[in-house]
DNA sequence: TTTTGCGTTAACCATTTGGTTAAACCATTC
DNA sequence: GAATGGTTTAACCAAATGGTTAACGCAAAA
């Protein structure tokens, strides 16, 4: 039960990181964070690159299995993109800064690490696979047409964009930050809705 | 037309700063890239921070008046959202760094930042009004019933994510840049499509 | 032609920051 | 209870980084 000092510091240095991102993330702080000496940081995980590495590793390895779970087995398209979206939503509340972090870091330099971790990763999501499918019922009428990319796009911009602007919404429209997130608790049924509305063929589903 | 050092140094440090983020971006490679001395940035701005305060409020003051000019005046919510999707989509092809830049940094302690904008620039968007507007609409059931901050987030994520996101779409999909680029053209379509689809009420529009 | 003052530079400074080291701590083993 | 070895600390180091200074260049003013 006790955590070992290599755990905390993961864990700590996770909080770090995602808020602050790789060059605004301090060594120091996240000693302190873990109410260690800066050295153990060096001794556990020899450098911050290092230390940050494992760290998106470990972010991936959470996230990416998820999603493949989701878009994998049967069900229509429909049902697999309302099971990614609450999937996701439900993932990000109790992770605010993950989206912010993970797009942050990635549109750095640091973006072949994407495929690196296609490779490490298992159970990574199978996009062909679920494209084909969009495809197919596109061709059976069954959907409204849309090219798989797109939709995609469509979907994961609905579902992260809240948490990554967060700021700016509250500041924009003077809503109190507990309103919005009280306004966050429908978001899964509302982006669910929206894409039905915008995919369902009328008279069907 | 001979660009004065004090311009030279704004454009550069925009395009490190966009790119880098604050914490990343370094006065050196600002005053680099400006093909000056680091001097000369402290001679003309002060302080990273100034300097940066200069480049955010910049960046607002022309994006908020175009947001402001697509939700004001007449038109149907559709229409006006139309508006709103390719107006942006273009811009931000002009500047793709620009979505990731404000959203991080103003995720980050400057947050206020957007309340003490709101003040100083001109024509920013109404929000309350539109989202009457929404409402009002949604009542005489020309549009299909949905929260406006929600429909909002919608389209913003819509607009912004494939931005933000395409080292990582274009990772983790295995597609060449410039077919992203491609696809990317579609873009504007592709989401008023989407919004109209998920909007309109059937049998209407 | 001298002076004035903005623009520019090279050199320098202080602090921050990632990283290292040598010694101390402490539980387990012998 | 001494030896062993992983863990932790305080002190230290070198490089990076934001910022400053003093001198120089040079065009316009006097």
């Amino acid at each position: 039960m006790p955590e070992t000092t290599e755990q905390i510091i993961l864990e700590k240095a996770k909080e770090v990181f995602m808020q602050k991102g790789f060059a605004g993330a301090r060594m120091q702080a996240i000693a302190d964070a873990a109410g260690i000496n800066k050295a153990m940081l060096h001794y556990y995980y020899r450098s911050k690159e290092k230390l940050f590495k494992v760290i998106i590793e470990e972010v991936v390895k959470e996230l990416a299995p998820k999603l493949g779970a989701a878009l994998h087995g049967d069900g229509s398209v429909i049902e697999k993109l309302e099971k990614v979206i609450r999937l996701y939503i439900a993932m990000i509340k109790d992770n605010p800064y993950m989206p912010m972090f993970l797009l942050h870091e990635l549109s750095q330099n640091r973006a072949e690490f994407v495929k690196v971790m296609k490779r490490k990763v298992a159970g990574f999501p199978n996009f062909p696979a679920f494209f084909m499918q969009i495809m197919q019922e596109e061709q059976e009428g069954k959907i409204k047409p849309i090219n798989p990319v797109h939709l995609m796009m469509n979907i994961m911009g609905m579902v992260v964009f809240p948490f990554i602007a967060k700021p700016v919404v509250v500041n924009l429209l003077d809503l109190p930050g507990e309103q919005f997130d009280s306004l966050m608790h429908d978001r899964a049924d509302v982006v669910v809705g929206f894409m039905k509305n915008a995919l369902q063929v009328e008279g069907k589903g």
